[in-house]
DNA sequence: CTGAAAGCGCTTACAG
DNA sequence: CTGAAAGCGCTTACAG
């Protein structure tokens, strides 16, 4: 009997595998599409050769030749920020959940043009920006992407002219952070790490002075920011840098609004060193509502993303949008919600 | 005079773009592709034309053709722990800066087979797999790579036969951690969150079983682990509600290891809250040294992943595995840093 | 220096 | 129910 071969031909197109079940390409190819009117024992015999060989068709064939299904690209420059990965995981797995490939993309500041490109070159159906992006940058992508009938959805990052958007309240949440403070008898305000102009803390700035306007109080005498003191970080040692700076302050603020939850919590440390009780001597009011708003103490109070809002209408808007060119733009906001802690309560008396 | 067109007819081949720029196929083909010996003249004028049209090539065709550029897929089923979010981060910028385009899946435990068939049909050169997985799952995923000439390598996961790994070393991670508890006198030790079977903690709890045995102590008695008592998380909350079960046992061990910061961090509240003082009372440890081990009150002391030195040798190993099949399998370990702070002292006297 | 033709690995009419 | 041929959008020898 002849020896098996130790290296049998290697398989590497439908040809070489049809050859192999001795079956024609149309007939391979319709097992693997499953489509109907094959004979049942036709379809057992390629299912067979299948598993024996282990052989995969080559995706860029059966792009090029059938429509292939859609795929979406998704851009995101930052992923150190843990609400944003949040929204990319939950993203992809509604994504796939519909039958849509995506193709994920982190990239450096300023890559976001090659990055589109890319895109555009796997036949992206849609391209998500997911973040915050240079705003002159983002709108020159998403005008070409109209102008090639390619849909796009800007996650998280508001005011994008021309641009479909699902995006947080912050405006909302921030007003409600400021009336909930107020409430408790706040007046002046300590701003952490909220003196960046991404629209995100624009949004948020505007919502602060909207909420002070309507209680009467001038958002110029009751606002105050030391964020120039310190090389900017954003992060836990940054709060705490800031909120020394505060410390020593006669007329320092009675309650303070963070960028995000690790400044909060950098800056209750920091107050904590100087001396100061939180929130008998001041309140402090963090951003995301990650985990460790609960490692803090006492806990910290914080405004949460409502990802899963956010991602169900991201997913919705995609679908809705790829394939068909929609001229008008979409901008949908969701509601934010305040989770209050430890760290925020009655204004002290003077 | 004719009014020009509204609708320019849509360009979506070389076909259409080389009409349009009045030249063949080929011509444009070169200058797209940058090969020399083309007139200046002519390649001002293709790339005039394809900043006028701003046509893109299909990928797909392309890639069929020619070889296209080699691609990595990368594999991940968890993106919430993160260190391992920044080993992905940081891969896919070093590959990207080789030339190589990376396609990233976040997929759910047990999907690990369709993604690495979808990377298989996308013409992957290597794939690479971050985290933990099911080890059976990996090694079937890693011979039929094998099979295929495909290139991989398995990040974090360490025991996985006949794969290519780069990992921590998490034994001898441990190992100096015990140690060095030992030289502050401590002899009985808590495990919180560190009874998984997970190949990582079972390298870890490996690592202290041989300190402990290297310094003449049986682990049957000096270990205690009361991870049995709450649904397993890992998280704050885990931490917390353990170190309630340990702070009113009468043989409480002096030195707690975490399985990560968060839980370390979450034990030092819960023993603090039972009145016990970190470290005058008890030591703990946490893993990955996280941004949250200053936020706690003491500093929580943790091992550092040396995620730059891992991605730096993970990219090596691609680069060099890629197109080139390797019968051997490669490991790689990467040394650990014990990173100590305030939640470390000497053992309290009895 | 430029172009007409062949072919990459698939799927899809069209025939049988 | 199955197969031979055409064609997706590129690049690459081969000619001129």
């Amino acid at each position: 009997m002849p020896a098996s071969p130790r290296h049998p031909p290697p398989i590497r197109s439908t040809a070489d595998f049809a050859r192999y079940v001795g079956l024609a390409r149309t007939t391979v190819s319709r097992v693997l599409n499953r489509h109907p009117g094959v004979k049942r024992k036709t379809v057992e015999r390629v299912q067979r050769a299948l598993e024996e060989t282990g052989f995969t068709p080559n995706a860029f064939a059966v792009h090029l030749r059938g429509k292939g299904s859609a795929q979406v690209g998704i851009c995101m420059e930052n992923l150190f920020t843990p609400p944003m990965v949040l929204k990319l995981a939950a993203l992809q797995k509604r994504l796939r959940q519909q039958g849509l490939t995506c193709f994920i993309e982190v990239h450096a500041p300023g890559e976001i043009r090659r990055v589109v490109q890319h895109f555009l070159a796997m036949q992206a159906g849609a391209v998500v920006f997911i973040g915050q992006f240079d705003p002159t940058e983002l709108a020159a992508r998403i005008s070409e992407l109209r102008l090639r009938g390619v849909a796009h959805l800007v996650i998280d990052q508001s005011a994008v002219p021309e641009a479909n958007t699902v995006t947080l309240d912050r405006v909302g949440a921030m007003r409600e952070v400021v009336d909930h403070l107020f409430a408790l008898g706040h007046c002046t305000f300590g701003l952490l790490g909220m003196s960046s102009s991404l629209q995100s803390i624009l949004d948020r700035r505007q919502g602060i002075v909207a909420a002070l306007t309507a209680h009467r109080l001038d958002p110029d005498r009751c606002l105050q920011c030391l964020d120039h003191l310190e090389a900017r970080a954003n992060d836990f040692s940054f709060g705490r840098a800031i909120a020394r700076a505060f410390a020593s302050r006669p007329d320092r603020p009675t309650a303070f609004l963070a960028v995000n939850d690790a400044t909060a919590i950098g800056a209750m440390v920091g107050f904590q060193e100087a001396g100061l009780c939180v929130p008998a001597d001041l309140s402090i009011v963090g951003f995301n509502n990650q985990e460790i708003c609960l490692m803090s103490n006492p806990t910290m109070s914080s405004v949460d993303q409502q990802i899963d809002a956010t991602i169900d209408a991201a997913a919705e808007m995609i679908l809705g949008q790829i394939g068909k060119p929609v001229a008008e733009s979409v901008v949908r906001t969701i509601p934010s919600q305040f989770v209050e802690r430890g760290s925020t309560g009655r204004a002290p008396r003077h």
